[in-house]
DNA sequence: GATGAATGAGCGTTCATTCAT
DNA sequence: GATGAATGAACGCTCATTCAT
C-alpha cells in the first residue's frame, strides 16, 4: 500500500468515524441538543478539523441519515437471501424487536430524526429524513407485492407506520415490551396474511 | 368585582395566554428552537414578565403539555356522551383524522414533543409527556374494557401505537392522506371487533 | 424627572455611547480589524449587551456612519452661520487643516469607512458612505452655487475630491504637512476665485 | 535546459501566479476579506503550497504592493518614452482616466491597499504601501522640476492627491464619470502650467 | 406586580498557519 | 519540493435567565 493511498485512508476513516459518531449522537441526544463539539469530542477529531470534512453542521446530520439509509439497506439486503417474502417481512419486525432496548431508550433512529427536522421552516433535511423512510416503504411494498397482495402499499403503510408508533410508544413510555407485544402481533398477522385481499 | 379580583383575573388570563401560546409554537418549532421571545410574542407578553409566571423555560413547556392533556381530557369527555365504547373509539379515530392538515405539517402534539423531550438526560419532562399519552392508553383501554374484551390494554396499545405511526409518517412525508387511508383501515377494524378476543 | 424617563435615558446614553465608541474605533481600526468585544470595551457595555441596542455588527457600522454625517452636520450648520460663502468654504477647508494629526494618523472617518465598505460584495453599507459623501458634495455645491459659480457640482467635486486625496496621502505618507501644504493651496484658490466660470 | 532550470522556472511560475492573484483579489476584496485560499484557488495553487512560497499572508500583501509599484515602474517607464516632461504627466493623467471603470468599481488599487494597511497597528506594510505612493510623487516630481517649475514636489503632492481624491469619489460614489471629469481638469491644468510659481 | 434592560455562557463557523508524509 | 489534512484561537451572534426600578 503505498503512502498516497495510506493518506486517503486515513482521511476517510476520519468522515467515517465523524459520521458513525454523528449518527449516534444525534440519535442520542437529539439535533438541536448536540453541538459540533459533542460529535467531535465522540469521533476523537479536533472540533475545527470537522469543517475540512463537512461544511456545516446540517451536512453531518445529512450524513448521519445517509448512514441510517446505509444501515437499512445492509438490513433489507441481508433478508433478501431469504426466499420467501413473508418471511423477509417477519425477519424485518424480528430485528425492530431485537432493537427493542435501543428503542425505548431512544426511539427509532429515522424517525425521531424525522420528528425533529420536521419541525424546521427550511424543508431540505427533513424532506431527506422522508425519503430514507420512504425507501422502507418501498422495500415493504415490493415484499408484499410479492406475495401476490392486492394493496402492497397500503400494507407496507400499515407496517412501517406501526413500527414508528410502537417505537415511539416504547420510548415515551420507556417499556421495550411494547416493542415485543406489538411485534409479536404484526408477525401473526404476517401469518395470517393468505387471502389477496387480506390486512394487517 | 374588587381591584384584587380583577387583578387576579388579568393575571390569569395573561398566564392562560402564554400557556396557549406555548403550546401552538411548541407544537410547530420544537422545544429547542423555540424562544422564549417566540412564546410572549405570540401570547403578546413582554419577555421579561413571563418569568412573573413561569420559574423557567422547561415550566412552560409542562405547561404546554397540560394544555395538550386537557385538550385530550374534553375530546374524550364529549365522546363519552356516546352509549356505545365502539362508538367513542370510532369517535376519537374520526378526530384523529380530521386533524390531518395538521399532523402532515407538525405531527400529533403530544408525540412530536414525547420524542423531542425523550433526547433529554434529564428524565422529569420526558415522564411527563409519557404521562399524557399514557392517559389516552388509559382511556381507550377502558372503552375496551366496556366492549368485553379480552385484552383492552393491548387493544389500546395497537390504536394509539397506530395513531401515533399514522401521524410520524403523514408527517414525515407530508402527506395528509395517510391519516385518512389508516384512519380508515382503524375504523373497519373498530367494526369487525366482536369476538372477546379479537384483535384489531 | 420620573424614573421611568430616568431609565430611558440611561438606555439611550448607552446606545449613544455605543455609537461613539464604534465610531471611535472603527476609524481607528477599519471595520474588518475591530471585534463587538473591541467596541463594547471601549464604550464599557458588556458584549451581549450590544445586541439589545444593534441587531448585527453591520448595525453598528451604519451608526457609525450616521455619526459621521451628524458631526457633518453640525460642522457645516455652525459655518453657515457666516454670511459669505467663500468664508464658509474656507472655514471648512480650515476645519479640515485642524484634523491634520487625526488625518495623518487614520485618514478620513467617512473616506477610510467608504473604502473599506466598497470592498464588499454586499452595497447596502457603502451606499450609505456614498450617501455622507453626497450630503458634503450638495452643501459645497450649493455654496459655490450661492457665490454665482457657473459650475458649482464641479467645483464643489473638486473641493472634496483634494480633500479625500490630501487626506489620504496625509495618512499614507503620515505627514500631516501635507494636510497643512494643501489645505493652504485650496484656501488661495477660493480666495482667488472671482469670475464665474473660474476653477479652483 | 537542464531539470533543475526547469523545476526553478516552474517554481517560479507558480509564485508569480500567487503574486498576481493576490494583486487581484486583495484590490476586489480588500486585505481582510481575502482570505489565502481565494488567492490560492485563484492562482490555481494549492493551499498549503502557499506556505512554501510566502511565509505569512503579510507576506503575500508585500508581495502584492511589489506587483503594483512594478506596474507603475512599467508605466512611468514607457512614459519616458516621451521626450517632452508635460506630455508624460499628461500621459499618467490619461492613464489614470482609461482605468475609470476600475476605478469606480474598486478604487485605486494603492490607494484602497494603503488605506486598509494604516488601519493596522503594525507600521511595517502601511509603509510599503506609502513607498508606493512616495515613488509616483517622486516620479511627478521628476517631470515637474525638468519643466523648470518652482515647487516640483508641491506640485506633484497635488497632482497625486488630485488622483487619489478622484479615484476615492469615483469609488464611493460609483460614478466612472467622476474621473473623466477630474482628469479633464488636470489635462486643461497641465497645459496652463507655464510660469516657474504656477500652481495646478 | 410589571418590565425594559442587562448578562454571560455557549454555539456554529472561519481561517491563518502548521504538520506529516 | 509539494500537498491534503490538521489545528485552535477567535469571531459574530443567540438566548435563558436575572436585575433594577
Amino acid at each position: 500500500m503505498t503512502d498516497s493511498v495510506n493518506r486517503r485512508t486515513r482521511a476517510s476513516q476520519k468522515r467515517q468515524r465523524l459520521v458513525a459518531a454523528a449518527a449516534r449522537v444525534l440519535h442520542e441526544q437529539g439535533v438541536e441538543r448536540t453541538t459540533l463539539a459533542d460529535i467531535a469530542r465522540e469521533a476523537e477529531v479536533p472540533v475545527g478539523n470537522v469543517y475540512y470534512y463537512f461544511k456545516t453542521k446540517d451536512d453531518l446530520v445529512l450524513a448521519a441519515l445517509s448512514e441510517h439509509r446505509a444501515y437499512l439497506a445492509g438490513l433489507t439486503g441481508r433478508l433478501e437471501e431469504l426466499a420467501d417474502p413473508r418471511e423477509r417481512l417477519k425477519g424485518l419486525v424480528e430485528a425492530w424487536v431485537e432493537q427493542r432496548e435501543v428503542a425505548a431508550r431512544r426511539g427509532c433512529p429515522t424517525g425521531t430524526l424525522a420528528v425533529e427536522l420536521d419541525k424546521r421552516a427550511d424543508g431540505t433535511l427533513d424532506a431527506e429524513a422522508g425519503a430514507v423512510i420512504r425507501e422502507l416503504l418501498d422495500w415493504a411494498g415490493a415484499q408484499f407485492r410479492a406475495l401476490g397482495m392486492a394493496d402492497p402499499e397500503g400494507l407496507a403503510l400499515t407496517l412501517v407506520s406501526a413500527y414508528q408508533g410502537m417505537s415511539l410508544l416504547a420510548n415515551a413510555l420507556r417499556e421495550p415490551e411494547v416493542m415485543s407485544r406489538e411485534g409479536d402481533r404484526l408477525l401473526a398477522r404476517l401469518d395470517a396474511l393468505r387471502a389477496p385481499d387480506g390486512q394487517l
